[in-house]
DNA sequence: AAATTCTTTCTGTTTTTACTGAAGCAAGCG
DNA sequence: CGCTTGCTTCAGTAAAAACAGAAAGAATTT
């Protein structure tokens, strides 16, 4: 019996659709991931075609994609020629490397034209000082954010797990003017 | 001198813009965001239509939307009738807002969505378990982000600036044996 | 190496989204 | 009031993105 024969796997998908392209991502890509994400065995495009009624070219286009952000990768099952594909199942894998990708590709460009941008602004007179000054600042904004996820991103797993549930609750670690080691636990 | 006439302000409201659009945002509003980000004093509609060369009407509706997300807010200029706008121009606030709102738009249908469907899946006899499981997790998992959003959404301003400097080191108060790569060096 | 099977790339079409200009509406002023 | 000014809503248009089908390109088999 198909996957997508399935109600909830019908729903899951759809609005996975959804969200992705609420996120920016093209909404094709979002339910060849949901789909994959389903199914317990890899699979080959031609299901995917089947499953998600779209044409062969797009599901080509959408898998490379998905490799791309590292959520997806080729598997080759014995006896079989074509290529199968399966999505990574830890989430916060999937998180991590969607993260990490998005980063590479619009956060580090970014801060690189920022960087760039201020050195402009240092030289330009006519400019005026408050502009220099926010551009500065948004420019250190998204740099310090940049480092604490690439901090983040290499904790081990049951680390982050653990940091996540403490949740708000990290900040009776930090007061702010005291030392970072005052760890008054409950 | 307009703002738009310093090469800076340009380069930053179009990349503002692009930004914007790999997000999910109109390209529009995030350039309208950027200009009053960049502009110390309150504009009206119409400063902006000439800024960035918008027909009225699509300002009149950016401007409603970054209100939405709480960046953008009116006032009023004394003797003119027109309304004003100023951005946002604390950095960490304007983080937060647009984070409360993509998740009240977005995350929060999510999780009752996902909620749903996992109590369709518990009756569904039909579906195959590790479907079953795999809805749950995604729920699971959405539901411990959103909640670690909330409690830290909460935390004075200083005190997120000092978590997020610390980086991964506050992994050393959950994990005191710290494992590979734990922040274990100073 | 020809044929088969599978994948990718390319081009034109469709669909969606963004945008404009016009019309409608509200508020203040003469 | 009725006129002016400013804001919003709406409907049609333009631009952009997504998509399908065809063609080209690899790889494997015979």
């Amino acid at each position: 019996m198909p996957l997508m024969d399935h109600p909830a796997v019908q729903k899951f998908v759809l609005h996975w659709g959804e969200m992705g392209s609420q996120w920016g991502v093209n909404r094709s890509v979002s339910q060849i991931h949901a789909l994959l994400y389903l199914s317990d065995r890899p699979l080959h495009a031609e299901e995917i075609v089947e499953a998600l009624s779209l044409a062969r070219s797009n599901v080509s286009t959408g898998l490379k994609e998905l490799q791309g952000y590292g959520i997806v990768r080729r598997t080759h099952v014995p006896g079989d020629r074509r290529d199968h594909f399966v999505a990574e199942t830890d989430l916060w894998e999937m998180l991590l490397r969607i993260a990490a990708e998005r980063k590479r590709r619009e956060i580090d460009p970014t801060i690189a034209h920022l960087a760039e941008l201020a050195r402009e602004a240092e030289a330009d007179g006519a400019l005026p000082p408050h502009v220099r000054q926010r551009i500065a600042r948004m420019h250190e904004f998204i740099g310090t954010l940049s480092g604490w996820y690439e901090q983040v991103r290499g904790l081990p797993k049951p680390t982050l797990v653990a940091l996540m549930k403490l949740g708000g609750k990290v900040a009776r670690f930090v007061s702010p003017f005291g030392r970072k080691g005052d760890a008054a636990a409950d």
